[in-house]
Formats: structure tokens, C-alpha cells, sequence
RNA sequence: GGGCCUGUGGGUUAGUCUGGCCUAUGCUAGAUGGUUUGGGACCAUUUGACCCUGGUUCAAAUCCAGGCAGGCCCA
């Protein structure tokens, strides 16, 4: 019976999550797809409230660590261009010249976003002179400005962000908050006086992701991205990946530090104290609606969202029961509203005139993570009852709202980093091991579809190339948490600590 | 980049193969009134759709062509 009720909704299980994710984000209300471009989502005010809050988390920690938010030009003159391209073919071909040939692997694609920028070509009736491209990220327009603004150390470090919309004309299958079209973007770019500033702005960023994987209470893969998947432009990048429920991992965040090779190419130079003239060094860090995508992948279940506390949109509903028996039930629901809202609370009072049980099923739905209903039977009894959308109800005495909801957020919270970090152990496993034959190399036993796997690498780019071909998985990098004893490389049988996980991505 | 499939009220769906019995079905959602309220109540009334443009035909939701939009598979 409540299976099929269930289906009225049309809430596919979440063991079928190709299926569950795309009906989950229209039926909880957080976007509508109908607006008639592949890719781009309308904004529904409760996922938009989510993506705020998400961003608010985000904004507070670069308050705390001394960054300025800007906000450029969505428009980039195609002469921009230049500069960028110039600079990734040119660190291609050292790249080139300075490797082993049979180190390389064969399908380094040209980097970039040439393929898929959005141009702007006509103003009006008239063909402009000038063609212009929406950002499909934004170094070229900032880097174009830097140099203006940086003259003199004292102008070090510049630590600035923005949270922007771009555009990447996306041909893959598209999905919300995943793959789209116009990103909700998140980027940081910093200049710094020499590498070592860039470092410690690195080690920075990586306090920024832990505190917010912490806030949103899942946990993630950390690597340094391989060189041919490396940004372009960048000296090393590093990545943040979830392992989403059918076992492909989420690209969530990166971080880049680019040494001074995209400052030579904008000419971002300062004076010292010694009145050299040098090249800054530059970091950047990325981020996006994917982080909204993780979440709902991450925590919810059969019966709909589950929102960490600290993003719910909503995160108290306040339900009465049987109004029309007792005036003082719509009185007692109010006062709890305003105690709890005036300690910060984001709370909604239901009183729509429908069933209790309609209101517990719309609200579980959205991922409230607290309920709480009061009757006729509780102004009697001075208590409330308290449902928590991880599990379990009960009564408890009204003096004590404040802390028993307070802890209730807490455990909340505790209860989803368990079962999120649960979850990513049953999908991070050991690698097999492979073998070299006469036929080339085999896997020592098949592959299970929907897992990452785990295993020791000390090799070369095409020693990687040969775990890829063979797995049809793709490379993460080198994990920025490696083993504490060293093991032997899988490919190359040299002891390793270093720590490498093959994955489907999205 | 190559191949395949689909388009019917807000959502979902029947009808399409085999043109006419379609004045287009069911569920859900919406509106109005009544009734009800501690986990999806009920009754009555009611709103609402054949993607677009052409073509074939006495007759098109149904067949054909193109467009637009969406989905799937392979590189």
C-alpha cells in the first residue's frame, strides 16, 4: 500500500539513481527542466534558497580568510583570446620537449573551452567587428584587469572571488546541477609575490573544502589531478570528488595553482622591495551548483532530500494538529515559531488545511530535516512532538524547545556524515591487480560496475594509459591522503606510498 | 563526431502499427462547495492537451517531408 502510494508521486527507489536523481530535483521542487533549453534549469525558489545558503557558507569562509568579492563582465572581446591560447600551446609543446616520448600518452586532447564557448556575434541588425564570448570561466577577463591593479608588492597578495554565472556549451547528455549549461560558478583567483605564497594559498584552499565538506557533512576524494587532465595553464591541480550513489564520482571542486605561467602570459608583474620587476604566481579555485548536486545525491533516500542543516532552506516545520478543536494550537505553534526563529531558526509554519499525514509526506520530500507537530493533546500535556527526517519521533516538554531542538540539529548532522562516509566505503575498493600477457595486459579478475577502485602507482603517463584502457575507468590522481606504508605499484611493482583511485566520472 | 528513438491537459498515460467509431481515455495535480484533521480522507461539481509548418487524402493525433524540442547508444 504505502509502495504504491509512493508511486503516485512518482518517486523511482534510489537504487535506481539514474532514474531517482533526475525525478528527485523536479518533484522536491528545486528546479524546473522545462524551460526549453537542454541544459539550463529554471530556478525554483527552494533550490535556489539551498544554492544561497550553500554559497553563504562559501562566502563566509572567504570573508575569513581575507578575500573580496568582484563581480566582472559576463561579455569577453575575442582578442582576449590571444593571450590564453597562446600560453597553452606554448606550455604544451615544453611539455613535449621536455618528457620521454614513450612516456606520453597518445590522446592528449587540446585543452581548453574552445569548443564549447557560447559567441555573441550580431548587435542588433549589424555584424559586430569585434565578435565577444560568454565566460565560460573567467581568467581571461580578471587577468586582463590584475595588471592594472598590481604594481607594487604592497598590492600582495590580491586575493579576490566571485560567484558568477558561465557558460560552456555542453554536447554530453546533460543533468541538473551536474552537467548544465549555465553554471552557477564559484571562483577564486588569487596573486601572489612568489611560489611560496601560492603554496600556502593552496594549503588555504584545502582548509576552505574540508571546512565545507564538513558543513554539508560528506566526505570526498582529494587528488592532484594527473598532468594530461591538469587545467590549462596550470602547474598542478588539484580536484574534490564525491562518489555519488551509482558508484561514478563528481567533480565537486578544484583548485589550481598556476606558478607564473599564466602571469608572463598577461604580463601580472609587481616591484619588489629591491625594485625588481617579477612575475606574480596565481591560484585559482573552483566551485559550483555541483555541490547542491552532491547533497541530493549524497543524502537522500526513497522518500525524497535530506538537507544538512546548515543548507535547509528549511530547516523546522511547525505543524498544528486539529486547529479547529483549540485556538490556543494555532497560539502555542506561533510562539514556538517565533522562539525558534529568533534563535536563527529557518522556520515554516504549515497550516495549510489538509491531513497531518500529507504534510509529513510533502516536507520528508523536501528534506526538512526537522518537524514538529502540536495538538490538542500537547497543550495538555506541555510537551511537542518532534520528527527527525534521518529517523525517529518523539514527545518532549516545551520548556526545553531551544535545546532539544539544538541537539536534534546536531545529531542530525553526526548521523549524516556517518552514513555518508559509510556509503563511500562500500564504494571505494581494492583493484584487482593486472598482469602483462602475450596479448597485452588483463585484469587479474573483472571490474564490478559502479565502484572506484584503490591501488599503489608509481608509473608514467603511459603506464596509466594501460590501467585506463583496461578498465575503461578513468584516473582521479595522486590522493592527497597516501598510505602510511609503502606497497608495490600495480603496474610497475616499485613500493609506493602513493595512492591512485580509477573512476567513472561524471 | 556517428547511429537510434520520442513529442497527446501542469505531471503521467490510452489511442498511432491497421487514417473514419476521437465530441481524445484513466490516474494525478488545479479550482469551487461540503465534510474531515495526531502519517497520503471522502463526496459532488468543474478547468485543462494531440510540438510547429507544409504535404497526401473525401477524411490526419494517426501516414510523409522539413523544422523545433527532448531522450538513448557508440566513438
Amino acid at each position: 500500500m504505502a509502495s504504491r502510494d509512493k508511486a503516485k508521486r512518482g518517486i523511482p527507489s534510489k537504487e535506481d539513481f539514474n532514474l531517482w536523481y533526475p525525478a528527485i530535483v523536479e518533484i522536491a521542487d528545486l528546479v524546473d527542466k522545462r524551460y526549453p533549453i537542454k541544459g539550463m534549469d529554471v530556478w525554483k525558489p527552494y533550490g535556489w534558497k539551498a544554492m544561497m545558503l550553500i554559497d553563504g557558507l562559501t562566502r563566509a569562509e572567504m570573508d575569513r580568510t581575507g578575500h573580496e568579492e568582484y563581480n566582472f563582465p559576463l561579455l569577453v572581446p575575442e582578442d582576449l583570446l590571444e593571450k590564453e591560447n597562446k600560453l597553452v600551446s606554448l606550455l604544451k609543446m615544453a611539455r613535449e620537449q621536455g618528457v620521454d616520448p614513450s612516456e606520453l600518452r597518445l590522446d592528449e586532447d587540446d585543452a581548453g573551452f574552445k569548443k564549447e564557448v557560447y559567441w555573441v556575434k550580431h548587435a542588433g541588425e549589424n555584424e559586430l567587428d569585434l565578435p565577444m564570448f560568454l565566460r565560460p570561466t573567467s581568467e581571461t577577463p580578471m587577468y586582463t584587469m590584475f595588471p592594472l591593479w598590481v604594481r607594487s608588492h604592497s598590492d600582495l597578495p590580491l586575493k579576490t572571488f566571485q560567484i558568477v554565472n558561465t557558460f560552456r556549451y555542453e554536447t554530453k547528455q546533460t543533468r541538473s546541477f551536474i552537467r548544465v549549461r549555465e553554471i552557477h560558478f564559484f571562483e577564486a583567483h588569487t596573486a601572489h609575490k612568489d611560489q611560496s605564497g601560492a603554496d600556502a594559498q593552496i594549503k588555504e584552499d584545502a582548509i576552505i573544502v574540508q571546512n565545507l565538506l564538513h558543513d554539508l557533512c560528506f566526505p570526498a576524494l582529494i587528488s592532484k589531478r594527473p598532468v594530461w587532465d591538469t587545467f590549462p595553464g596550470a602547474w598542478y591541480s588539484n580536484a574534490v570528488d564525491v562518489v555519488m550513489p551509482n558508484g561514478r564520482t563528481l567533480q565537486v571542486a578544484t583548485y589550481h595553482h598556476y606558478k607564473d605561467q599564466w602571469a608572463k602570459a598577461f604580463e601580472l608583474k609587481y616591484e619588489d622591495v629591491n625594485g625588481e620587476t617579477k612575475f606574480c604566481h596565481q591560484t585559482t579555485f573552483g566551485m559550483s551548483e555541483r555541490m547542491l548536486g552532491a547533497i541530493v545525491g549524497m543524502h537522500g533516500d526513497d522518500s525524497g532530500l535530506i538537507f544538512p542543516p546548515k543548507v535547509a532552506p528549511i530547516q523546522i516545520v511547525i505543524m498544528p494538529v486539529a486547529e479547529h478543536l483549540d485556538d490556543n494550537v494555532i497560539l502555542k505553534v506561533k510562539n514556538i515559531a517565533e522562539q525558534l526563529h529568533s534563535n536563527g531558526y529557518r522556520v515554516r509554519v504549515d497550516d495549510r488545511d489538509i491531513r497531518p499525514g500529507a504534510k509529513h509526506y510533502d516536507w520528508e520530500i523536501k528534506g526538512v530535516p526537522i518537524r514538529i507537530e502540536v495538538g490538542p493533546r500537547d497543550l495538555k500535556s506541555g510537551q511537542f512532538v518532534m520528527t527527525l527526517r534521518t529517523g525517529g519521533k518523539d514527545s518532549h516538554d516545551s520548556n526545553l524547545l531551544l535545546e532539544i531542538v539544538s541537539q536534534a540539529i546536531g545529531d542530525i548532522e553526526s548521523e549524516l556524515r556517518q552514513r555518508s562516509s559509510e556509503h563511500m566505503k562500500k564504494f571505494v575498493v581494492k583493484f584487482p591487480g593486472i598482469t602483462e600477457t602475450d596479448n597485452g595486459w588483463k585484469l587479474n579478475s573483472p571490474l564490478e560496475e559502479g565502484k572506484v577502485y584503490e591501488f599503489a602507482f608509481d608509473g608514467n603517463d603511459s603506464h596509466a594509459e594501460i590501467l585506463e584502457k583496461a578498465t575503461g575507468l578513468t584516473f582521479l590522481g595522486d590522493c592527497s591522503e597516501p598510505y602510511s606504508e609503502p606497497q608495490p605499484c600495480v603496474v610497475t611493482g616499485k613500493m609506493t606510498t602513493n595512492k591512485q583511485h580509477l573512476a567513472r566520472m561524471y
